[in-house]
DNA sequence: AATTTCACCGATAGTACTATCGGTGAAATT
DNA sequence: AATTTCACCGATAGTACTATCGGTGAAATT
């Protein structure tokens, strides 16, 4: 091993790191309730009181780790964008569009699952964090459908949209969660699923679009 | 007021049934967290200490309380699974095994709350039932798929079949919460988007089922 | 009527955690 | 070289909660 000669600020940083992926690592593990500054100043490797040198308290770490798996969920989301209009040829591009989220996904699951616990837990610190998430997940997809040619003029049809985006994306959860848990060992399997389900809703919008109330399944196109 | 003499037995269920409702409504308003044997029981009306008459625990509490909630909602599925029978038509039925779904939800809202809550909390002691839930609502959902005529004689096809029922439960869950939080103020509409995203996974169990690998759409049925 | 049972009470010991404070030594500055 | 800064430390007061214990009075039993 070689020594490594730290100045002092490049010490402190390298502890608050550690601090940050200790809380990660026990709120993936144990949840919220198993946040402790015992536990994570003990998980760093510094004294329990030393944590206040770094945080003001739990809450701002939380704070701080909020805006940092934000910023790694756009950049992934970003990067997901890119992918998907490189890909070539339609079909391609409409399974890309659903490939390519499940990957990010399973790229950080504990984020996803941070981010679920938050959502539903009135006592969560993560909430804003969560509703932010969500939202920009659903503007994703609602870009991702306006892509595919679906824009909503009229109320309705926005609702509609939003619907369908909110939909595919707990769908998408759920079969993220569901590969990460095992049960669905292939993604290109769940990304078929979810174009299959897309696909069904693209045909109502379709089919539907305008008009004042749905009947079965007229064939027109807009 | 008239006086209610009530029996030393009588008197006891009371408090208890206080006690369960109490914690059901600290558990929906601040979540596992905010759950003590003080805020219930004095939610309750009686001592801190008189807690421990009724329960073991909080854990002891909390067990009887995944109990029930099972109770109600499988009799709510029990339920729904008899309307949707009695239901008129083929389309009719397909639109009412979604609306129906959505309606239990929204009769008793915080019992997904907390069931998705504690299905992704580590530390939650509710996780088994959060499971015993969800799974419960797959099969649900595959009996629905059954009930339609699909069935599942290969391996590939179960996988599907469980992905599918497992997509549209999550797109059900977020449609129902949607609902709940204002942004889908009609219920039908709702079912409507969820019978579309089934009827494009349907489409596709159809046109590729037993065969090795889906190319697009062909038509063919089984 | 006498006795027993028991749901509930207040007090309290024990546990886990938060957040502050004064002290220390090595890094940084002068 | 002398002085200052500051990341980290141990100790500790304060808070919130759990779970137990002995006591009490009214209901239930004898």
């Amino acid at each position: 091993m070689t020594s490594t000669p730290l100045s002092r600020s490049e010490a402190k940083d390298l502890t608050r790191r550690k601090l940050i992926r200790a809380a990660l690592a026990i709120l993936d593990e144990e949840g919220e309730a198993g946040l402790s500054t015992v536990k994570v100043a003990r998980a760093a490797g510094i004294a329990q009181s030393s944590f206040y040198v770094h945080f003001k308290d739990m809450q701002e770490l939380l704070r701080v780790l909020a805006e940092e798996g934000g910023e790694r969920l756009r950049s992934s989301m970003r990067e997901a964008r890119r992918r998907a209009r490189e890909s070539p040829g339609d079909l391609g591009l409409h399974r890309e569009t659903f490939r390519i989220p499940l990957e990010s996904i399973c790229r950080h699951p504990e984020l996803l699952r941070i981010q679920i616990r938050a959502r539903h837990d009135p006592s969560s610190s993560l909430r804003d964090f969560a509703s932010e998430t969500a939202a920009a997940y659903r503007e994703h997809h609602a870009a991702d459908l306006a892509a595919l040619g679906y824009t909503a003029d009229n109320e309705r049809d926005r609702r509609r949209l939003d619907m369908i985006a909110d939909g595919i994306n707990a769908a998408t959860n759920a079969l993220a969660m569901g590969h990460l848990e095992g049960r669905y060992p292939d993604l290109d399997e769940a990304a078929d699923i979810l174009t299959a389900l897309s696909r069904g809703a693209l045909r109502l919008l379709r089919s539907t679009s305008g008009a004042t109330r749905p009947g079965d399944e007229p064939p027109a196109r807009p």
